[in-house]
Order: structure tokens, then C-alpha cells, then sequence
DNA sequence: TGCGACTTTGTTTTT
DNA sequence: CAAAGTCGCA
């Protein structure tokens, strides 16, 4: 046993032995085999803070990536708590994106002859596809023949390759990749015409620069002699690139400190799709030969059931290094398997579900409980279950609120101020509000300025001097080039939040959408941003802008939080809720109680992934990430039938829960519960008339009695007195109460009903809500005089 | 030019 | 079933 400081100690306290190694290896390449639940993160921050505070290494030497900016605030908070603020804040923490933006940033002359400026703009994945689809028009190609799509999904696997144009052109097997690298090249020249990126650049040119640079590399090689990469096993090609640059040099020009430490666990590489390739890990072993490798095996999060259903469905993977995992948590509880009728009896019975525990105090928060899926629509069934339930949710990883019209004009606006060739978000906005510049005038003028070889916005101000135009149109065009002026000018005198309203005002927008009822929702999304705005509101508007626009492009998936059925964001002091999350954006979290929805052939694993093994490895490993987020309750869940592409479907349970022992269920396949589950309905089971559609009765005693009864009462859940459907003998409400919603806000009871022994009451509601039917069971309404 | 009714088309996962 | 795109009419 090795001699300890008291310091030492303090940081090495509560780590098991190759923990210990792990944080103390500070020197050199270390590799660490990290299964999930081992305390990988707990290492990394540990190892830091002993850097830190027993090897004497200056803060500003550390260098953490992360996979998201979700985790790398995680990590930055845990890092203030080991070593203080303000040391923490002078550590470079962020995510591959983010540390790339601002390395561009900081060598914006070394981008000039790219045809790039330090305000160069990132464009969003609608952005791209727009801007693809203007090559497509320009190279006169067929977008029907071509889709965007497949077009952006191609160029970016070149990308992620580092392939050029006339690389991709040269290895295309297939006639759209021919036709794809074409789009690429002249995607790549609009790209730098409006003086922006993709996300896929921002890697692959930290890389050309890093290595075509070398002073420039050598900068950031003495600046971050200590890098920490997390999930390693999820790098793509440039990301690696990056990582070996800052380590080791280019192959031709050696250098670096070669303290670099990667955490991975490659049955938990779940990005293949994004370019994460399997050999992430030989690679390290090969440039980097004398990298230690320490494997940590012990769970910390899980039941031993739980860890053992994980391990039967990821061990059927080949290639892939078998590890041993144990915990000393015991065997806990036995998963819990569900079948329901169909999608929406699926969110009926995890609705119900939640709220038993809670009801029984099994569960003290609703932030306790996730909610799991595949795919991001899935969430949709969840959530109307949830708002009739009353259940508090939140949804990660929508961008729907960045992706709404009224927000995306609004920071077309703002990044026009900073940036006013940016031809894309001109075009966006240069009609919005309504003008009078419809696509003739646009389109005329965006012939001219490419004919005078001019930006959009430098064509607009000289608008005066196009040959054609007419006077109505030129007075418009004026018109706007002035606003356009004004707003720039105002950058100089207000805050960034009083910059947005001034642009929401000046423009017309704000008013537009105030003055009809359609439009509120609208502009409290605009009030949304501005909210977060505010927290730029300190700073120096030019560079508040460039951060907060930077931010907005940056922050995707995991980051974006939102709840309701207004999509607005999550804020942290909003209350207790239930998580709802792809199983993706899920990978790093714990939730004492976990559902994982849709364990069905063709969602889970998803059909697209089905013909390919690869692929199909792949979803396995997504099951497995799922599987391991549970600390001490699992619940697989899925549904015989669902609606799909608008008609209904019948599905087969997941191969998955085919390699789950039986014994590993309290229910389910295989017991008595439901032991036909692992076959396909037969053909009477599918005649309509088999047990009738719950929709025909939401929440009432037969759907009730029907989802319990297939939970056999020997599991954890026997109903009980305390359930939550107590009886009302009488109605609680008549027609013409005034009642309030706590979501839904002021409404009028229309109609009362007892049915099968609880109280449904429809209500009309004021503004966009319109008529609900609502069961008093789940809904909490009041009362109003 | 502008809007509304119609058809068509497509659902993985995310920085 | 939605969103997006097309077409026709005012």
C-alpha cells in the first residue's frame, strides 16, 4: 500500500484500487476500460483535482472533452466543488464542437484565405439542408431524384472521412455519390460565400489547421499538456485526429506532452452512424505504445439483476472485449415486463405506473424516474398520457423550440447584426414580416448581387442601381436596407436582451404576432429566447451575440430541455419532474427507476438497422446503455400493436427480450403474466373484437382492470386501498362550474359523467386549449366561484 | 402576389 | 398522422 498525503488521501478517499491507479497515473497516455456505473466520470474529475492540487499543474494545462455540452457542465460543476471556482474556470472543459468554435475563433486569420472571418456563423442541420438544396437548384439537379436527405448524409460521411470533393468524386461506387460530391464542392463554396461552417468543418478544419500550422498546434500542445477525453469510444475520425495532434504532433512533426487520458467502454459506442469508428481504441494503442490500461469492472449504479439482463443482451455482440461486471449492490429487484394493447396503452400503463410508486412512496421525486425510447417521436404517445395524468414531464434532447419558425426568424435577424453577409439568414428574413419582397423581387435581386458578384446585403443597399426593378420594389428594398442599418447601429447602444426586443419591435414581428390570438404562443417563444438571452446580458453586446448565437448552434439533443405541450424550456426551478429521453441522449445518466418503451421488432431494434449485423450490434449496444442507466428498477415495456406512418401495425416482441433469462423477470416473458408474449398474436387474438380497444374508455375501470391484470399480483404491485382511482359516488362537478387547470388554465365544464366508477368531465377551456375531456382520477381541477 | 385546399411523402439516433 | 410541397384561384 502505497504512502499517502493527507491531501492524497482526501482525493483518493472512497476509490477502489484501479480508481486509485487511474488518478494517480498522471504522466503519459493512459487508457481506461470503463464499464458503465464504474465511476468513470468520478476518475476523470478525481484525476484532475489531484493534478491539480498534488502534482501542482496549473489549471489552464487541463483540457476535458466531453460528448455534450450536458456533460461538460456536469463535469465543470463537480470540478468547482473538488478545486474550487476559480480555478475550475480556468480549466478548458467543453465538447469537441465547442473547443474546435473557439479555436477557429482564436486563429480567425489563419481561416482568411478560406474566405472566413472570426464571426463566422455554424449552421444548424435546417441551415445545411437549406443551404444543400440551393446547390442542388444551382447544379440544376432534380430534388426529387436527389433528396437533401441522403444528399447531407452522404456529404457528411465524406466529411467525417476528411474526404474532399475531388476525393469523394474519385472513391464514389455509386452514381449519387458521384452526383453527392458535386453538391458537396459547390455546398462547400456557399458555406464560405455567407462566411459560415457545418459541424462536420469545424472538426476537419481544426485539424487541416492544426496540422498545416505547426506554430499554431504548438500553442495549444503547451497549453494543454493534460487532456482527458470521455467517451472515447464514440470519436470519429478527425475527433481522434485532434486528440493525437494535441498528444503526440503529426506523424511527420512528433510533439506534444502525451498526457493524454481516454475513458471508454466499446459496448457502449452507440455513433458508428456518425462516423465513431470501432478502431478508436487500437488506434491509441498503436501511436500511443506505452499507454497504461487500466480496467474498472465494479458497478456502482445497479442491481445485479438489472447488470445481468444488460450483459445477456450486449454479450451476443461479436467483436468485443468481454468484461466482467459486478456489483456489491446485490441482486435487487427483478426487471418488470409489460405488454399493452397498443402505443397508447403503453403510455397509459407507465403513466399509471409512475404514479403508483409515488403514491406508495416507493419513488420520494418524480426526478427519480425516466422514461426511455428509441426514437424521438415516440415521445408524443408519452406525453399526452402524461399531460392527462398530471404528471410533470420534461422531454431532453427536442430541439423543437430552437427549430420554431418564429425563433429561427429571430436569430436570422441576430445574426444578421453580426453578420451581414450571411446570405442564408437574410433570405430567411427579408419578408418576414411581410414586406412586400416576394420571391420575384428576391429572386431578382439574388441574380443581380451573384451577376455583380456581390453579398445579398450589399446588393440590397445598392438596390437603387438595379436595372430592372420597379419603383414599388426598389422602395421596399430601401426600406428594409435602412432597418437592417438602424438595428446594426443599436448593437453599439443596448444589451442583448433589449437588442432582441428592439429587433422584435423595429421589425414589425413583435407587434404582427401580439395583435392576433394565433400569434401569443408564438411570441412567448420569442420571450423564451429572450429569457435566455439574459444571461448574456452582462456582457459586451457584439461578443453576447457571438456567444449566444454560438450557443444556440451548439447546444443540441441532450441540452435542450423542454416541457409541456407548449415546448417551451425546461427551467431548473420549475418543479419535480419525470424524464423523457432517447435512449442516445440517455447514454451517462442514472435514474433510480427506469421504463424503456417500444421493446418491439422494428423500433427496438429499429427496422432500419435490422438487415445489417453491424448495425444491428449497434442497436444491441443501445439496449445495453438503456439497460445500465437503472440503478434500482428496470421496467421493459412494449406494445402489440402501434400506429404507424398513420395506420396501425402489429409488431413482435424485441429480439432482445429473447435474451433475457426468464428468471430475470418478475413478469413477463416466459411467467405467468404473460407467457404468449413472445409469440405473434394468433389469428383470433387479431380479430377486432378480441379485447376491446381501451381508447373507448380512457382511464375507466376496464382499462384499469385490464393493464393490472396482466402485472400478476404476485409481483412488486398488488393494487391497493391507497390506489390512486378512489370512487366518487356523486359527481364533483356540473355543467357551467368554472373551473382552472394548471396547464390548461381557465375553462367551463361542459358535461360530467360517471363512468365505470370515476368522474369524466369535458371542459372548454379558454384560449388555444379548446375542449378536454378530462378524468378526475389523474386531473386536478379546481374549483372557481 | 397571397392564400388556402389539395397531394405527396416520409420516421433513427446528434454535434 | 404530420409536414412540406404543389396547385389553383382570387
Amino acid at each position: 500500500m502505497p504512502e499517502y498525503t493527507d491531501l492524497e488521501q482526501e482525493i483518493l478517499a472512497g476509490l477502489n484500487g484501479p480508481q486509485r491507479e487511474a488518478v494517480t497515473t498522471t504522466e503519459g497516455p493512459l487508457l481506461i476500460l470503463a464499464g458503465p456505473g464504474s465511476g468513470k466520470t468520478r476518475v476523470i474529475t478525481h484525476r484532475i483535482a489531484y493534478l491539480v492540487r498534488c502534482r501542482g499543474v496549473p489549471p489552464w494545462h487541463i483540457l476535458a472533452v466531453t460528448f455534450t455540452n450536458k456533460a461538460a457542465r456536469e463535469m465543470q460543476e463537480r470540478l468547482e466543488r473538488l478545486v474550487g471556482l476559480s480555478e475550475a474556470r480556468e480549466m478548458y472543459i467543453g465538447t469537441f464542437h465547442a473547443i474546435c468554435a473557439r479555436v477557429l475563433r482564436a486563429e480567425a486569420e489563419l481561416l482568411a484565405p478560406l474566405g472566413l472571418t472570426r464571426s463566422f456563423v455554424i449552421l444548424d442541420t435546417d441551415d445545411q439542408a437549406a443551404m444543400i438544396k440551393q446547390a442542388l437548384r444551382e447544379l440544376d439537379l432534380d430534388e426529387k431524384q436527389y433528396r437533401v436527405s441522403l444528399i447531407h448524409a452522404l456529404i457528411s460521411r465524406a466529411k467525417n472521412a476528411m474526404l474532399s470533393p475531388y476525393q469523394m468524386a474519385e472513391q464514389a461506387r455509386r452514381y449519387t455519390e458521384e452526383v453527392a460530391a458535386r453538391v458537396y464542392r459547390r455546398y462547400q463554396q456557399l458555406l464560405r460565400a455567407n462566411n459560415s461552417v457545418d459541424f462536420d468543418d469545424l472538426l476537419m478544419l481544426t485539424e487541416q489547421l492544426w496540422r498545416t500550422e505547426p506554430e499554431a498546434l504548438e500553442r495549444y500542445q503547451q497549453r494543454w499538456r493534460y487532456v482527458h477525453v470521455d467517451e472515447f469510444q464514440d470519436c470519429n475520425i478527425p475527433q481522434y485526429k485532434l486528440i493525437r495532434l494535441l498528444g503526440r504532433g503529426s506523424y511527420e512533426r512528433p510533439g506534444g506532452s502525451g498526457n493524454v487520458c481516454v475513458v471508454g467502454d466499446d459496448d457502449q459506442m452507440i455513433y458508428s452512424w456518425r462516423g465513431a469508428s470501432a478502431e478508436n481504441v487500437q488506434a491509441f494503442e498503436r501511436d500511443f505504445p506505452e499507454a497504461r490500461v487500466i480496467l474498472l469492472e465494479q458497478n456502482y449504479r445497479s442491481t445485479q439483476y438489472i447488470l445481468d439482463a444488460a450483459q445477456c443482451v450486449v454479450r451476443r455482440n461479436t467483436a468485443r472485449k468481454e468484461k466482467r461486471l459486478w456489483t456489491a449492490l446485490g441482486q435487487g429487484e427483478k426487471l418488470i415486463y409489460h405488454e399493452a394493447y397498443n402505443d397508447e396503452a403503453e403510455g397509459l400503463y407507465v403513466a399509471d405506473e409512475i404514479l403508483k410508486l409515488l403514491a406508495r412512496g416507493e419513488v420520494a421525486h418524480r426526478g427519480e424516474i425516466a422514461v426511455m425510447y428509441r426514437t424521438n417521436a415516440q415521445s408524443r404517445v408519452l406525453e399526452e398520457q402524461f399531460l392527462r395524468a398530471n404528471i410533470p414531464y420534461k422531454v431532453i434532447g427536442s430541439r423543437k423550440f430552437y427549430e420554431r419558425k418564429e425563433v429561427k426568424d429571430m436569430l436570422a435577424y441576430l445574426r444578421l447584426l453580426l453578420n451581414p453577409h450571411d446570405d442564408l439568414s437574410l433570405q430567411r428574413i427579408i419578408n418576414v414580416p411581410n414586406r412586400k419582397i416576394g420571391p420575384k423581387s428576391l429572386g431578382e435581386l439574388q441574380r443581380w448581387a451573384r451577376e455583380e458578384q456581390l453579398s445579398l446585403y450589399a446588393a440590397l443597399q445598392r438596390s437603387e442601381d438595379h436595372p430592372t426593378l420597379g419603383r414599388a420594389a426598389k422602395n421596399a428594398l430601401q426600406q428594409f436596407a435602412q432597418l437592417l442599418e438602424e438595428l446594426r447601429a443599436a448593437v453599439a447602444e443596448l444589451r442583448l436582451p433589449e437588442l432582441l426586443d428592439r429587433v422584435a419591435e423595429r421589425t414589425g414581428y413583435g407587434p404582427e404576432l401580439r395583435s392576433s390570438p394565433e400569434g401569443e404562443e408564438r411570441w412567448s417563444n420569442i420571450l423564451e429566447l429572450r429569457r435566455v438571452a439574459e444571461d448574456y446580458a452582462e456582457l459586451e453586446t457584439s461578443l453576447a451575440l457571438e456567444l449566444f448565437l454560438e450557443n444556440v448552434a451548439l447546444v443540441g439533443g441532450a441540452d435542450v430541455v423542454q416541457t409541456g405541450e407548449e415546448g417551451t424550456l425546461f427551467h431548473e426551478e420549475d418543479q419535480d419532474a419525470v424524464t423523457l429521453i432517447t435512449l442516445h441522449a440517455a447514454k451517462g445518466l442514472e435514474f433510480p427507476v427506469v421504463f424503456i418503451v417500444g421493446l418491439d421488432e422494428g423500433i427496438l431494434p429499429h427496422g432500419r438497422s435490422i438487415d445489417s449485423p453491424e448495425q444491428l450490434e449497434e442497436e444491441r449496444r443501445l439496449a445495453y446503455v438503456g439497460f445500465t442507466r437503472a440503478m434500482r428498477r428496470l421496467y421493459l415495456v412494449r406494445a402489440r400493436r402501434r400506429s404507424y406512418f398513420g395506420d396501425v401495425v402489429y409488431t413482435e416482441p424485441s429480439r432482445f427480450l429473447a435474451d433475457i433469462p426468464p428468471d430475470l423477470f418478475a413478469s413477463g416473458p416466459g411467467t405467468l403474466g404473460s407467457r404468449s408474449s413472445l409469440r405473434q398474436p394468433s389469428a383470433w387474438e387479431r380479430y377486432e373484437g378480441y379485447d376491446h380497444d381501451p381508447r373507448a374508455g380512457y382511464g375507466g375501470t376496464s382499462t384499469g382492470s385490464r393493464l393490472r391484470r396482466s402485472v400478476p399480483a404476485d409481483t412488486t404491485f398488488a393494487p391497493s386501498s391507497s390506489d390512486v382511482s378512489a370512487t366518487p359516488a356523486t359527481p364533483r362537478f356540473q355543467p357551467g362550474d368554472r373551473v382552472l387547470h394548471h396547464l390548461f388554465g381557465q375553462g367551463i365544464v361542459l358535461k360530467s359523467e360517471l363512468e365505470g366508477g370515476s368522474e369524466f368531465v369535458e371542459v372548454q377551456f379558454q384560449g388555444k386549449h379548446g375542449k378536454k375531456r378530462l378524468s378526475l382520477d389523474y386531473a386536478r381541477l379546481e374549483r372557481l366561484p
